[in-house]
DNA sequence: ACCTGAACACCGTTCAAGT
DNA sequence: ACCTGAACACCGTTCAAGT
């Protein structure tokens, strides 16, 4: 037996801070951001029920870290849906809806986890209020922008312009993932079609023509 | 001791049914419906822990039974603003949207109940779907309404207008519930007052000039 | 017919004790 | 410094037993 590499270790892990945040999204993506409990996750990675408190001091502490990460993940979704959207400025804000949309749609759990801030430490966290505050500055910039460009009424309020967008988006992802749709006549397996039809008649109606 | 009168009762309850779902009602109001637990409940009513099994086969059961009523007074709020709306299509329009956000401000409790649909049995509860049925029938009566009236596009569907304006009531009264205002620079204390002023952007916007 | 008491398998969290 | 084991106060749910 070797006096160094692996078994150099301690009991399980090098970095479970790490490896408990990586168990909590992949549990939230694939199950569920409710079956995301502190036992599960200790229980995925082998190590006793008291090893997350090493980490984390509560469950809302390791949310939280995991929250900033889906919300990473979400701002990375965005500017790549910005950057293949071309210089129109009204597509821009299209695409920006959708791959909101989109990313709700295809993470469930990542998104319900962004979503339900009791369970979050937003106040206590820079990082997390930076990365949510950076997303709605990238919503009114390109409102702002199209703006300029004379492709939205010049008149109406940027925030407000940029908050209804946001809305609508946010409301229609949430009534996806809250089960709404059957009972406002969509059909099963057309959801991502309604959700982008909904999001076009807002734009098209927020252009100026 | 009397023979008959108040002693009669069985146990503590006549309709120990009833009382559950008061008592869950009164505790989503005040503290919120995640501290609705059914051993709370029962403490509140001074029964055990397993007395609520004998009324709702399971916590799921008696949050459906809630989220009707509940349901039922929201109806009841959007009944009354439209009543109340007088006869202008697109202010009656209005006055929908403003009663559901306004009612889901005031109710946050009622309201969280009524949208977390896995809490809910819907497909097994027909009272539930009939009344959610009966509110989207609402919205879009009224929308179609006004667009005969002329004071929406009849170009635009009105299945797909419905539930733009329900997306948007939806998505700011999540907002609001779900705490995201104070990350979209609405200033505290002045969330009713954005999320009219957002409804009334969009219902211009929807209007033909 | 309706309710209780005790039990079971879950939680989050704490704390003394181990390496 | 980091982790375990046992404990505590909570859940939802079941079931035999009481009235």
């Amino acid at each position: 037996m070797a006096l160094s590499a692996p078994e150099t270790r301690p009991y399980h892990h090098g970095d479970l801070r790490r490896a408990l945040i990586d168990a909590a999204l992949d549990l939230a993506e694939r199950h569920g951001a409710e079956r995301v409990t502190l036992r599960e996750v200790a229980r995925q990675l082998g190590v006793s029920a008291a090893a997350p408190f090493r980490h984390f001091a509560s469950r809302k502490a390791l949310m939280t870290a995991v929250g900033v990460e889906a919300n990473e993940r979400l701002a990375l979704e965005m500017r790549r849906a910005l950057a293949r959207a071309g210089a129109s400025p009204l597509a821009r804000l299209r695409a920006l809806s959708r791959g909101y949309v989109g990313w709700a749609l295809r993470h469930a759990g990542h998104f319900r986890i962004v979503s339900a801030r009791d369970e979050l430490d937003v106040d206590g966290t820079p990082a997390l209020q930076a990365g949510m505050h950076a997303l709605r500055d990238l919503t009114e910039d390109t409102v702002r922008a199209a703006q300029a460009a004379g492709e939205l009424r010049p008149d109406d309020d940027a925030e407000r312009l940029a908050l209804l967008a946001r809305a609508a988006a946010y409301g229609l992802a949430r009534m996806h993932h809250d089960d709404h749709f059957r009972q406002w006549g969509v059909a099963p397996g057309r959801e991502a079609e309604a959700m982008e039809g909904t999001l076009n008649l807002l734009l098209s109606m927020m252009a100026r023509r």
